[in-house]
DNA sequence: GCATAATAGTTACATTTGAAACTAATTCAG
DNA sequence: CTGAATTAGTTTCAAATGTAACTATTATGC
């Protein structure tokens, strides 16, 4: 198949379509949390990473919600400053703490949830129960291949 | 169906999947123009939508692409700068300019899109011809959809 | 052991981005 | 017409982000 004339349609084309969709529907999630809590993206991925699996530490938190050092460093710092996480040293390697969310955060969090599955819930309604599925499973095999595309290049 | 027990399972949650999906695709495309055509992810944009759609005003470009006026406009002095497109101050209402690729831009225009459908394309490999069609149904749907939700909140 | 390298996390600086104010041109109401 | 309101686009200032350098601590090679 000659591929002599290429034509871009951007409307059309995969990488930009995946992006619009994520950046709309992330700035309605972010719109929910955002005022009400005074939480921004970052700080709200943390704690939903605590909310989840916590102690964790702050790379640990990193490869979870695939996001780099500096930038949970600074979520950490902010959410650290209004008491809504702890951070413990560990006493076996002092370079490390392990975080969790404080009993303020852990109510935080609690309100939070039900506003973001209200969402996707919402946001679900316009696919049936398979669809959904499907949906989910062609993101996920996208993602890994993008990931070994990525490492090739 | 009673929600008393919600939990968040970030890794499960669709607007963080998509999220994290589109932002991986998005660096991994970055990487195949920027270095050597020195462009910005909104430099390109607005590139390839006149490349498709010239000439355009900057709010026409800003709608095609769904980017805010202030990103184009500084995007547009970037490549005006550069020579990569021209501006034509509109004789009916000098407001508006409209926007076309220059040659110059034309031809990294040219060299830039078989880059990135060749992207599009490694990357469909994951899915085979039927799913590729499904997902952009699905991408097509979820996305109206959250346009209305948008609106009614 | 001791110097060197590696790791966890923070800080500093430069660049990008977003919100709001602003300029210039046009439209609309009376 | 004339002044208020709109619209296109730019500029400004503050906040967010990325890269690189840095501190502190632990692991490794010899």
């Amino acid at each position: 198949m000659p591929n002599a004339l290429q034509a871009l349609e951007l409307e059309n084309f995969l990488p930009y379509r995946l992006s619009v969709l994520a950046q709309l529907v992330s700035e309605s999630l972010h719109d929910l949390y955002a005022e009400p809590f005074g939480l921004s993206v970052t700080q709200w991925r943390v704690m939903a990473a605590l909310g989840r699996f916590a102690p964790l530490t702050a790379s640990e938190v990193g490869q979870r919600i695939v996001m780099d050092k500096v930038a949970v460093s600074r979520a950490v710092a902010g959410l650290m400053k209004r008491d809504l996480i702890e951070r413990a040293t560990d006493l076996n390697d002092r370079r490390r703490a392990s975080l969790r969310l404080s009993a303020k955060g852990r109510s935080m969090h609690a309100r939070i949830v039900p506003l973001a599955l209200g969402y996707e819930g919402e946001l679900y309604q316009a696919l049936s129960p398979e669809e959904r599925e499907t949906l989910n499973g062609l993101c996920d095999r996208l993602f890994a291949h993008a990931k070994l595309l990525r490492k090739a290049a």
